[in-house]
DNA sequence: GATTTCATTGAAAACGATTACCATTGGTTG
DNA sequence: CAACCAATGGTAATCGTTTTCAATGAAATC
């Protein structure tokens, strides 16, 4: 059994909320604090973090709930929120709620029995369109999707603008049929799409679209059977990273070259974007400062809970490559 | 301020014991219990899990330290131990040490204060030298890299023999002058790099090594350099798909073709490896199972303490692919 | 020199659960 | 009918901190 904050007092000869003060950063006389301080070094004393979170009522810890942290976009926001959360001396639960509005629930729950001092959060379509965020008793930051604006903090990409931006760098490369595969569960996928249809709309071009579950044996299998159809598009927007690697997995099995029979643009620079062919033409989110952005705000909200709700809109940028025939991109990646 | 479980008693009208019973599974009539649970329901009580904790004496809690979450090998295995751990009723603090010996130390000493039940640890070779643990008062399970039998329960790889499987595919595919690019700071790439050389050794062949820090940057850096040099391997093993990125890219912005101009082969089978011109052939690491064995290694351990240690080797597979000229693998990929 | 002020310190009361122990009840048995 | 027992409920101690409050003594003011 390791050594008690009472264990440390009698040892340096004084009371336990003298240490308690030299532990805290209270006022101390010098002597007494470097008696205190050799004592926890000698008895190897750390402090037990569930009596202090009983006492003090805030546990400095923040929950994180994500869809599946094996998603890049994922891993790279869970990362950022990390560091940021460590710096401010709290720490991280993370949970994996696997687009399923049930987990979501429960795993919402647990964060009330925690405690947690707040909660940065990528909800379902479902989960966002009922949550009532007065009933939780912690700040939430949504990330990556959006609720009805003012109910939470929120930090988001402009999707709708990001769907448009490929859209017409797609016209702009000389291609009319341009089709969409879009995430059905997630909000993103929807404005996206919505910005997609904006596009086309705008320039007096059909669209042509398929909505998927969220996960690349999905979007391969709608990709595929898109193909066995007499009319493709011949260019294909794809709504994010995992459905993006479906639809390569699909074309590539079909023999087919991109882009010479089929030009493919998507969301999210994985790794792998770059290496496929001469290059995915894709919008780069900036995946870290989501998640700086999202802890920092979630920091402030804490500091001021009173203030404002506040809704962070970032911009992706285009990063033209080659399966969009795009010499800008293709000149690159050979410089590269 | 929400309900706690006095104000269930009060408002079902039977005292706290009763309460913490139903709540705990223990023994009460029938209609106190359906009285108590109305009670926490309209309620909506949570119970107040630090206070839980800190009376019950466990955390239900345990820790994951591993150096970098964006890692794809520990994405996978961190998914793997929160699934197993959830599960079990248990919660999962996630650490990023970057493989940075402080940090490690740093969290070790946080998982003390938070009490957790058991830490599964992938330390760097220096923290696994002189790992010591006995100061801990939490058993440890580590992962990918392991320290002196039997101080602790460990899952690995069985690396020599993957860098000997290695070696031995190329010089099967008729390459002899093999050269090797191995992690400085882990024990992974000093085990590969003794698999490599053992298996050269036995063919009569000659060696030539690399060893780089744990980046992408470096690896390619590393590269660079050696294609500046007169006399560089017909084939390079990479001891992981870190490194191995920052070696397609040194090839690729060289110009030079894979594997016409040099063979390339390494391990883990990120998503991207099978993307990289036909494919890279990589030793595929069980990367979910390592998590899954290691949660249950430490649940075990905590169901019976005195258990003697174990290590867990696991095997890798080799995939064969064209990036080392291999029919199989070409005709696979082709397949796909 | 007496009174006020101030910085230190310690004693003890929370925080919100679990649980050991005791008291009550009603039924069964000798 | 007395006595015992099982089942159930309540009381209060406990976990390891933080924090309030009062006490102490030294310095400062008049």
């Amino acid at each position: 059994m390791s050594a008690k904050i009472k264990d440390v007092a009698e040892w340096a000869g004084v009371s336990v909320a003298t240490v308690s003060r030299v532990l805290g950063g209270g006022a101390v006389s010098i002597e007494l604090r470097e008696r205190v301080e050799l004592a926890v070094a000698q008895l190897g004393y750390r402090p037990n973090l569930s009596a202090r979170r009983l006492r003090s009522q805030h546990s400095k810890t923040v929950g994180l709930i994500v869809s599946d942290i094996r998603n890049p976009f994922f891993t790279a926001v869970s990362r950022a929120v990390e560091d940021v959360a460590y710096r401010a001396g709290m720490r991280v639960i993370l949970c994996n709620a696997d687009e399923d509005p049930d987990k979501e629930a429960m795993y919402l729950r647990l964060m009330q029995e925690e405690r947690v001092s707040g909660v940065i959060f990528s909800p379902t379509g479902m989960t966002v369109r009922c949550f009532r965020a007065d009933l939780y008793e912690f700040p939430v930051v949504m990330i990556d999707r959006d609720g009805p604006t003012g109910l939470t903090d929120a930090v988001v990409l402009d999707n709708r603008q990001a769907g448009k931006m490929l859209v017409e760098h797609l016209i702009g490369h000389g291609y009319r049929k341009i089709g969409g595969l879009f995430g059905k569960i997630s909000t993103t996928g929807i404005e996206r799409h919505a910005g997609y249809e904006a596009a086309l709309a705008q320039h007096g071009l059909p669209s042509a679209v398929r909505f998927v579950a969220p996960s690349t044996e999905a979007a391969a299998a709608a990709v595929r059977a898109w193909l066995a159809e007499p009319d493709w598009p011949d260019a294909l927007i794809v709504s994010n990273g995992l459905l993006l690697l479906g639809a390569v997995h699909a074309l590539t099995e079909a023999g087919l070259s991109i882009p010479d029979d089929m030009a493919l643009a998507g969301f999210d620079n994985d790794v792998w974007t770059g290496l496929v062919g001469h290059g995915l033409t894709v919008i780069e989110q900036p995946v870290y400062d989501i998640g700086v952005v999202a802890m920092e705000m979630l920091l402030a909200r804490l500091e001021n809970p009173s203030m404002a709700k506040r809704k962070v809109v970032l911009n992706g940028t285009l990063l033209p490559r080659a399966s969009t025939n795009c010499r800008a991109g293709l000149a690159q990646t050979r410089a590269t």
